[in-house]
DNA sequence: TCATACGTCTCTGTATACAATGCGGCCGGC
DNA sequence: GCCGGCCGCATTGTATACAGAGACGTATGA
């Protein structure tokens, strides 16, 4: 979907334009836009049709403060249910995401960032939980490309070897406490990454993130 | 909406049937439709349309589980940072609930109840939070109900009331402490809750809820 | 010159028609 | 008698047409 800012803030979506450049009619247009509206990815207003949503500092904040508080639960969970074997494939991971190149786009990075992340709400055998940190996921994914771009990469790995080995000792407690730091250290920098966000929206950075590449950088 | 289970878990959802009963035509229909999936009321499947959910006691357990999470996060930020106005606000709440006759229906017990949770997360300063709060009470409220039916609103109350006194006393911790036991124990009774509302689905109680009143009991 | 009111026009909201897919029943063959 | 294929029906998926509401522009009057 293209709901990765490639629109701009509160732009406005006529229907029949999007219809024309997806060369389908109003009605799937209609269910789409609906769809996305309810999972926060564009605002509704009647009679006005859709928009996009803004880029809000608060709103960023609010969802990062909810996924902590889910992320915490997960590694809480995941603490006591998952498998050895769950654990042994995900150090794999770990270790093949190291093995990514020092270039890799910021897009790359974030991407595993997030399959590191969604794996251990998948040991939480908690789908719900699963489902809704994937959908805060994918609406604060802009801000995780900007938070990445400066250095970032080298701590975020550090703090899940840190998390697996927590894992692995079955501390629970522990656990909560890296994850914890690990997302409130995001959360601190939220202003300074949405003012970055401004910039890259209209210098039409990411447009093309969609497909797998960033433009930025 | 009529997503009260009122219909029967599985049951399908003719498109034109709705049409008729609702007076009005597919589009908007399945504009609800499609809303009501993405919010976990219904299920669809491509080409055999829209199902009602399933009463999946994993699925209400996950959700409790989630929401324990939230709940306790949104006490815990509540505790610093609601105003002392608004906590002298939910203590005449609590004393008007409490003055609720004892014949009072379930259906408006848990009205309370989830008010006065909501209250908890409209002082987290948390939007976001509030509605995913908002969503899971929304999916898990034909369970409360059940739960509701015997004697839990005296424990309720009482816990209730040392939610409030650990608000006022500003003791995160604690508030903290209350919430998790407060809902871990209806976590626990689960099971036991799903199997009564089979019974209830299939005996039509609760079907004219939506009108704010019970016919069980 | 500015404000207000009216008219037009674009865009949304809803209905309806048509196409396509899946399911069930029926008939024929083994 | 049972299994498999085929045909018909019901239901979903998409397109399009029409109606209604809101916004913008213009014109007129103070």
């Amino acid at each position: 979907m293209a709901i990765t800012y490639q629109f701009r803030p509160l732009e406005r979506l006529a229907e029949a334009d999007l219809c024309r450049r997806l060369k389908v009619s109003r009605t799937p247009i209609r269910e789409a836009l609906n769809r996305l509206v309810t999972e926060g990815f564009l605002v509704f207003t009647p009679n006005r049709g859709f928009q996009c949503r803004p880029l809000d500092a608060k709103e960023i904040f609010d969802l990062y403060e909810v996924r902590r508080s889910l992320e915490v639960a997960a590694v809480r969970l995941a603490a006591e249910r998952a498998t050895d074997a769950e654990l042994e494939e995900l150090d794999q991971f770990l270790r093949a995401s190291r093995a990514a190149p020092a270039e890799a786009s910021v897009v790359d990075l974030v991407g595993l960032d997030e399959a590191f992340h969604e794996r251990i709400a998948g040991f939480s055998r908690n789908s719900e939980l699963l489902h809704i940190l994937r959908n805060i996921n994918a609406r604060i994914r802009f801000c995780r490309w900007i938070d990445m771009e400066n250095g970032r990469r080298a701590a975020t790995q550090t703090e899940h070897a840190e998390v697996l080995a927590a894992l692995v000792a079955r501390d629970a407690e522990r656990c909560a406490e890296i994850m914890t730091g690990h997302i409130t250290r995001r959360l601190d920098q939220i202003v300074d990454v949405i003012r970055e966000g401004y910039a890259r929206i209209y210098m039409g950075a990411y447009a093309g993130a969609e497909t797998g590449r960033s433009r930025a950088g």
